[in-house]
DNA sequence: GCTATAATTTGAACATGTTCAATATTGAAG
DNA sequence: CTTCAATATTGAACATGTTCAAATTATAGC
């Protein structure tokens, strides 16, 4: 009730000026009764963004089916993302407030957020699936694309165009380049030049811990 | 004086435990007072994120005399980078509390960071002068580089290890990449393969506003 | 030196996130 | 039904970023 009417005044006035007695108003409670649901303000939109992945994992194993190429499936999930964000521009910066901050629950890198950003990347291996792409290639690209869909929240964030149509041109065009990509390096000629790059990217993001481990 | 007495006590507490009456009990004034010099908390960072780059691209023009390769060179400009925020990573992440906010003076993409946005690339590009390549993928790269360095600084935020080490590895095997990867644009093998993703990913940029224009 | 204007400084007041001791409600055990 | 512990709710109090009217100090023109 009180993460429903919060989640409302969010959409409806932005994060900053919905007050945590608005919220406890909104929802017919005294103001220290919302904080016995959620340790802070914070918390209500890190439930939120678990609400958004349990969404966007559903509407990718309904949508992926049936499509095949690589840009086509990715593209179809990233908009997919979008669509279930598309109210909420408003207050999904709010979501970034604490990206940077060592330690913090919500931070990008962090143990806290972890499992998110686990299954988050698996969403987007998901989407390669059928691709003849190595295992290797795969586990990086997934990282790649899941760092870009951070910046595509940026952007969609920003983006004061007609149904934010500017976001979803970038991911058509960004999906369409990954796609043509992965053939790339499938090609026989290419690949000698390339192979060496994946392998020390991966290297590199092993050792930096992004990936596996740490 | 505020600014120094501020910078002191967020290097040595960090940002958020450091209140405004804190920074103005050290500089001998009213809680008010410091809000005559800068108009919140927040603008102190940015002063002093204005003072990171005006340090940064003097240390650069220094460092980068007398180097070579662009590996050499853009490993240059980016451990100077670290050099400058060492004392500061208990404090970095604030800067970028607000990056997401649109419209906010702090927003990566936005207005406000424009000039600052437009003279880090510009230092990126600095370290790519003397490359063999055209001035598109100059650009593109000036770009890619100045993304790939905020994402540097968050990892400089969480980096625990002794002095950063892990932080500067990272960065010298990113500068070889690149490196790498420019020669690599440059042999007449693979540049007919490789062209077109470099005009693909420049159009989607430029259209995207995240370069020249917007 | 005097006055008027501008620049600076003050500290109390305000808004908002958060805490917490006190109170009320619920639900299981007897 | 009574008792009692667990659960839930309350609202006052607190800390901190910020505002602002009032007071003070500096500066320029005479």
């Amino acid at each position: 009730m009180i993460f429903e009417k919060a989640l409302g005044l969010f959409r409806r006035h932005g994060f900053e000026v919905t007050t945590m007695r608005d919220i406890a108003r909104a929802a017919k409670v005294a103001t220290g009764a919302a904080y016995y649901y959620f340790p802070s303000k914070e918390a209500i939109v890190s439930a939120y963004y678990d609400e958004v992945q349990r969404l966007h994992v559903a509407k990718v194993r309904e949508e992926l089916a049936g499509k095949e190429g690589a840009a086509e499936r990715l593209a179809s999930v990233l908009h997919s993302k979008l669509e279930i964000l598309k109210e909420d521009r408003k207050f999904l910066g709010a979501l970034f407030r604490y990206s940077s901050e060592a330690g913090h629950p919500l931070s990008v890198f962090g143990k806290g957020t972890e499992t998110q950003r686990k299954q988050s990347m698996a969403v987007f291996g998901e989407a390669l699936a059928g691709t003849e792409i190595s295992e290797e290639l795969k586990e990086l690209l997934s990282w790649g694309i899941w760092l870009a869909h951070l910046g595509m929240i940026l952007y969609f964030i920003h983006d004061e165009s007609e149904a934010q149509s500017r976001t979803h041109r970038l991911v058509d065009r960004f999906a369409d380049m990954l796609g043509g990509l992965v053939e790339l390096t499938n090609s026989a000629l290419v690949r000698p030049f390339v192979k060496p790059f994946q392998v020390k990217m991966l290297e590199t993001l092993r050792e930096a811990g992004w990936s596996e481990e740490r």
